[in-house]
DNA sequence: CGCGTAGTTGACCATCATCAACATACGTGG
DNA sequence: CCACGTATGTTGATGATGGTCAACTACGCG
């Protein structure tokens, strides 16, 4: 069973009024969309962080009032069943948008994991919702924003949750590849808590995939896809 | 295998102007918090529809412009595989808005259809759209209800696709019961999308909860549910 | 060097899928 | 009203998938 992840009060490296016109993921972030002047007021609140594999960002039940974007790096949000087990509802890549639920008071109802380092940017709730009552095209933003987690969850259901395990895998990695055809392979705790299966079990999957050739090991932690036999793996083919 | 549901053009019976104050989930309803003024031109714009069981009332890729509220009844959101499959990602109870999408000009999701007798209040998008610019409250409440269906995706797949089968249909049934004790207990079929197993085992399972008093049938569909031994076998105990 | 953590492997067993048979309920048309 | 067909639920036998437990290896780090 996965551990409760690494307490130690994470501290990440902050920056202030982050240099956000140089940002890799900013025409895909939520202010992508704002006109100049009314970015720059904003921008003076937004607080870059960078974080360390293992920290955690924050964690469930936690009350405060920020929302972050990802900007490089991988991050996994938690939800813990009431017997302690747990499980890695979503994993964000960058230019994701996460916490969202800090705009409306409520709780995190998650923890975010720090997987692969991770750049993040922090906006307090306070300076999104001062923009938010005369910025429809915020709103439009922010409700694609909650539409696009919903849709990530549905797809983690269906695609992560149904069908034989290999096949899963199949889907997972598929799902992580960049277009180099490159994918992180993440601890095989971390893959069993998204696949549901044992760590075990995905230790024999890892090698499996490595003896036909549907992966070659890169680096550690990095893999190269062959997408092919992946596809026909994950559309449930032998 | 699920079939594909049933094509034939549902045919509710609709009707207008709809008694809005009298609806039972008024209050919790999307626009339970506009003030009366505010309300009566949107309530002109509200179509009443009742549904029978196994009518679709969209399907996945669809693109018409209404988001809906469930008023009574059950309805189960489901996605298709690739490969035809398909999982049930969402049980839609009374006071439960669907069809969120469409609010940003995207097709459907989901496919939705009928598990229970269904009375569903339909409002266009225009009509939101409309409201949408000078309410904040409303905006609020569009907020909420997208966090609302985030939380019930993220914990449908915690709660209903980790642990052995038994454990998550202890806790399906856990979520169905209502006040009285109560909780529908639907097909094997629909049993199986859920909980990622097979109609017969889904069979197997129910017939083993009738046997050691989990659960007592009192109507066809319909059954009675023993808390006690239910919330022990949802916490894993045997 | 010794230690701790993560990954791998093997043996065995529980869970669940699969396939086939049978039962039951529900409608339709004779 | 009954005979028949179809859809749905139940049951059984068998095998594949994946869990469990334990041993062992590889690697990084003090």
């Amino acid at each position: 069973m996965l551990e409760i992840p690494n307490r130690h009060e994470a501290t990440p490296t902050f920056g202030h009024g982050s240099r956000c016109e140089a940002c890799p993921v900013r025409q895909r972030s939520l202010f992508g969309i704002l006109p100049a002047d009314r970015l720059d007021g904003l921008l003076r609140q937004v607080e870059e962080a960078e974080y360390a594999v293992g920290d955690v960002i924050y964690s469930t039940g936690e009350r405060r009032s920020s929302v972050f974007t990802l900007r490089s790096g991988y991050i996994k949000l938690l939800r813990f069943l009431p017997d302690g087990q747990q499980r890695i509802v979503r994993l964000l890549k960058p230019s994701c948008t996460f916490g969202l639920e800090a705009l409306m008071g409520d709780s995190y109802g998650h923890s975010a994991v720090v997987l692969e380092r991770a750049a993040v940017c922090r906006i307090s709730t306070a300076a999104i919702d001062g923009l938010r009552r005369n910025t429809p095209a915020l709103h439009d933003q922010l409700m694609r924003r909650w539409q696009i987690a919903l849709e990530e969850a549905d797809a983690w259901l269906t695609e992560l949750s149904t069908g034989k395990a290999p096949q899963r895998f199949s889907r997972l990695l598929c799902r992580m590849v960049d277009a180099n055809g490159l994918a992180p392979l993440f601890s095989r705790e971390d893959l069993g808590a998204m696949l549901a299966v044992t760590p075990e079990h995905a230790s024999r999957m890892v090698v499996d995939f490595r003896r036909n050739g549907a992966i070659v090991d890169v680096s550690p932690g990095r893999c190269r896809c062959n997408v092919t036999i992946l596809a026909r793996l994950a559309a449930g083919g032998e």
